[in-house]
DNA sequence: CAGAATCCACCGAGATACTG
DNA sequence: CAGTATCTCGGTGGATTCTG
């Protein structure tokens, strides 16, 4: 599994288009796009999310984890490991959003439209 | 076109379990579902929509029109009357809804059991 | 390393009252 | 009929600092 890159999500900048939502707050959607391919430890997922503060990112999590969609593991081994993934119900989850995704990439130029339009009004 | 029930959505109680979202605030789900089956006034909105304030329905309505998905139309003639309707854009929104709608259906038990034992815990 | 504690600003949402 | 005008309140999200 590769390391998640500290630049993937810069470029997603007008999200605000997208008038699907995932998840309770804000990062959800982004955290869940981060276990997409498998278990990820907090500090591994604080480099695509380096936006946001540990605080935030831990109520996220808190959440994601009362909704059932990812679990939280604690090791404390060799060293101290958290460690985050999708349950099979938050991975069932992925089919709707990358339909939901698809919409929106599929009709991006209107949303824009629609969004320039409704500031020079 | 059948009148919109003003129980319409009196039993869709517990939707925080639901973690999609669709539109920008909290009620346009709502009034897009009531606008599938053609245009409505304003008016006829408020009927299922009766526990929202008029002034946060407009919000929600001015939101969806910004967005491109909803147009609003006024009309002087008789009486005044202003009547809401989806865009082209605003119906193809209904295929991923549905999809994540019927998700939500799907997975109803652990989601409510997900629920049940965060509060518990 | 993986957070917790505290404080704060902003904004969505509601209550209430009023209007072209 | 279809909104607008204020006011208020609570909660999300962020900055900063501290800790087992």
């Amino acid at each position: 599994m590769e390391p998640l890159r500290a630049d993937m999500f810069d470029e997603i900048c007008p999200s605000t288009l997208n008038p699907f939502r995932f998840g309770r707050d804000k990062w959800a959607a982004l955290v869940i796009a981060c276990l997409e391919d498998g278990p990820r430890r907090f500090s591994e997922l604080r480099v695509p999310l380096h936006r946001v503060t540990p605080k935030v990112l831990t109520q996220s999590l808190r959440h994601l984890e009362q909704d059932g969609l990812i679990t939280r593991t604690e090791y404390a081994e060799p060293v101290r490991r958290v460690v985050y993934e999708l349950t099979p119900l938050g991975h069932s989850m992925l089919g709707p959003i990358r339909t939901a995704c698809a919409w929106t990439a599929d009709h991006w130029d209107e949303l824009l439209d629609a969004h320039e339009a409704g500031i020079t009004r």
